[in-house]
DNA sequence: AACATTTATATCGTGTACGATATAAATACT
DNA sequence: AGTATTTATATCGTACACGATATAAATGTT
């Protein structure tokens, strides 16, 4: 029988190695700023829709409490989100974008489009690789991973 | 001027979620074996070429010492791994598997098959997918990343 | 209303992951 | 040979990331 072909150990290599160099690209960006990827990730978060509860920002980034409560606490800390106790359900807080975090807005897109938009290789096959990826996800979120 | 475009938002998250999603996949799987995704990769470096320095796993895998040093600790307490000095170079120490590790490669290799291969979203369009993400790869490579 | 279950968050333990610093051995240079 | 630089590894500090457990509030059931 076949053994685990050739082909999946790489893809799941080129993904794991791919997801790194990311990363790192984006931390390098993001480093004056003094954030890091996953807090710039709740930042693009709540720029699209502020006023979020935990788990919606959980739901929609697919991490965990455990994982994002010591992010927003972080991000509490550095002035960039306030974390208010839900009206409506006493369990939940609502996190919402400080002044400072919607002001920055805009020098972090430039700081992102110059050093990593311009990086040509965007361009290269973004859009299959997106649909892949994409279609690849999707398959994830199927199987109550 | 063109703001971070949605289109790379996306991509940078994307893959963000897919290698997570995949580490999760493999984590599941390998849990029988007392083993991690990252452990995994230092195996498959291995059972490829035995008795490799801590650099050459390093740089195969694109890990710096910082990260690969308490992986490879872990796995010599599993009875997996062995670290001799080199001879040529006393600086250096030589990392190679244990008979239990060379013995269970089989059946690792079998779990994976049966779990994550027969996902059938792996046929997809893992060629495209690959193809794009070795570029990608590449295009970081050159970027003294 | 009393109780059981679910839900939202909090905390803990283990294991990456990276950059910075430290150390000793090897190599290059004068 | 003696010194400077580079190289291979080690250690530390910070920050994810996940699963497990804990707690309190909300919801469902009888």
């Amino acid at each position: 029988m076949a053994l685990p072909s050739k082909l999946d150990q790489q893809l799941c290599f080129e993904l794991y190695k791919a997801s790194s160099n990311f990363t790192k690209l984006y931390a390098r960006t993001l480093e004056p700023f003094n954030l890091t990827f996953p807090q710039y990730l709740v930042l693009l978060v709540l720029w699209e829709e502020d006023h979020l509860l935990t788990k919606d920002i959980g739901n929609r980034l697919g991490l965990g409490i455990g994982t994002l409560n010591p992010i927003i606490s972080r991000m509490i800390a550095q002035g960039r989100l306030i974390k208010r106790q839900s009206d409506e359900d006493k369990r939940a807080y609502v996190l919402s974008l400080t002044q400072k975090a919607q002001e920055e807005k805009e020098a972090i897109e430039q700081a992102i489009y110059d050093k990593v938009i311009n990086c040509n290789f965007i361009d290269m096959s973004a859009i299959t690789l997106m649909k892949n990826l994409k279609q690849l996800n999707l398959a994830f979120s199927d199987m109550d991973l």
